[in-house]
DNA sequence: TGCCAGGCCCTCTTTAGGGCCTT
């Protein structure tokens, strides 16, 4: 991890797979990741790929992605080679980041790379400062708190697009409702595994620091 | 044949159960 790195310069990143579990022999079908500097869009990635295993009719009907578009795509190891060369040198935030993750690692470690830079999860944060939402699906917490919308959901770039807006909304959130400015990642690393009851007390030390 | 994810979080809890969230 790199934990001294500023919060908002950071890889928000979203994985389309063929289902839940890569221990299952589910894989990745589609990456969309947008790379933030200060709060601000630099780059973005965006790509399909061949997993070379069907798409469940599931999947195919939640993400409009059919075996024909994923035929014609490069492979699994191609494009996440690319990924981890997009990646490097960055910390990664995701919309319930144990599930991308998994396949994260699924993934490099299939191509033999190791990434090591943290983690964080738009979900977990939002839960502990974006109090009052009545839900934390990623869509819902576009609408609650009226962020860009996204063209397309359960589309990766489109998701990755909406979750950075909704880790900057975070920030946001702790900038104006608690005066907290300068955080790092490991600050909102910190806060999103505090329990709940103690995250007013971890804002506090933080503005007496 | 039967099973089929897993971690977080809340509560009518903690020797547990079930909903949420991701695809």
């Amino acid at each position: 991890m790199l934990p001294s790195s500023p919060a908002n310069t950071l890889v928000v990143f979203d994985f389309e797979t063929t289902g839940m579990s890569p221990d299952s022999g589910d894989r990745i079908i589609e990456v969309g990741a947008v790379k933030l500097v200060d709060g601000v869009v630099v780059a973005q990635f965006s790509q399909l790929m061949n997993p070379g295993i069907g798409i469940p009719l599931f999947i195919q009907n939640l993400t409009g992605i059919n075996q024909a578009m994923v035929r014609e795509a490069p492979k699994n190891q191609q494009v996440m080679a690319e990924f981890f060369a997009f990646i490097e040198g960055f910390n990664l935030v995701a919309h319930n980041a144990a599930f991308d993750a998994k396949f994260l690692h699924a993934e490099f470690k299939r191509i033999k790379k190791s990434f090591a830079g943290g983690i964080g999860c738009s979900l977990l944060a939002a839960r502990r400062v974006l109090t009052g939402a009545p839900s934390y699906k990623l869509g819902e917490l576009i609408e609650h708190f009226k962020l860009p919308r996204a063209a397309q959901y359960h589309r990766a770039l489109a998701d990755a697009e909406a979750c950075a807006h909704v880790w900057l909304k975070v920030l946001s959130s702790l900038e104006e409702d608690h005066g907290v400015t300068g955080l790092s990642f490991g600050h909102l690393q910190a806060l999103s595994q505090k329990p709940k009851q103690q995250v007013q007390r971890l804002i506090k030390s933080w503005c007496e620091a």
